[in-house]
DNA sequence: GTTAATGCAAAGCATTTGCACACGT
DNA sequence: ACGTGTGCAAATGCTTTGCATTAAC
């Protein structure tokens, strides 16, 4: 497989290690979220997250999702991706990759066509002088169950 | 100049175009969102051309603003861009281009940079069986002046 | 035992909706 | 005149915050 973090055990072991190197306690509610988050390969909200978190820890509350969630984004173990909805998704898999957006249902997929890097065509820095960080391709289309 | 729709007359003018193909009446409040976005390069929130519009036609309300992009989004000639803030920012530029946002101050410019015509790599359709409609290459980085 | 994390309830933005009135065609 | 578009106010959805309690190290 050439998509490294793309199993669950791999991604979990990465975000345990982030907490870990910066010192979070390892609660009960970060567990099940970074479980949670290791198992999902479709960049769910943190409402998303919070439904499926509840089903193991009964109790816990929603702020605490949202919390963890941008706790984790804070460490760089997860990342928000952009979407053109109005409410942030994640992602738990911070190798770069590209996604692809069903604009009926607003599904995100992965990509992971291995001819889009760009990486020798890309400028440092642009006309307007910004200095160039990272890129991430966003594709929109129609996918398999919105087509029939 | 190799891009087009890069003046704000031409920009206005497909606004315009748009609305009347669609049998949109052409009220006052329709004339000056169309005229603020025209006018702009930089991605403006719902809230900001709502402030810019504000300053033209006193008692123009906030739901208007809201209501008239949503029916641009809806006929296609203005794009909703994706970004990683939950609020939608709008774009009157329709044609294939890119955007770099500033990771500390959150700006978005363009980016008309031609050695990234993805057309002939982009396959038509993906692993996931997605049809795909159109893409758009998002960088970021650091502007000049969060560099300082 | 300290310090950091959680839960609750309330507040804060961004956006949408229902309904009565006004305006463009 | 007709039907669409607008304004207002209230509702909704997503997210954040303050504060007292609880749990991790």
């Amino acid at each position: 497989m050439d998509c490294p973090l793309a199993f669950k055990k791999e991604k979990l072991r990465h975000l345990e290690d982030g907490c870990r190197q910066n010192g979070l306690a390892m609660t009960v509610q970060r567990r099940v979220v970074l479980d949670a988050l290791a198992e999902r390969t479709d960049h769910p909200s943190a409402d998303q997250l919070y439904d499926a978190v509840r089903g193991r820890l009964r109790g816990i509350s929603r702020t605490t999702v949202y919390r963890v969630l941008e706790t984790l984004v804070g460490i760089g173990v997860v990342q928000k991706i952009s979407n053109p909805e109005s409410k942030a998704r994640y992602d738990a898999n911070t190798v770069r990759h590209h996604h692809i957006h069903c604009i009926r249902c607003e599904k995100i997929e992965d990509m992971h066509t291995p001819a889009l890097h760009l990486a020798q065509q890309v400028p440092i820095a642009t006309e307007s002088g910004f200095t160039i960080v990272d890129y991430s391709i966003n594709f929109s289309g129609i996918c398999p169950d919105c087509r029939s």
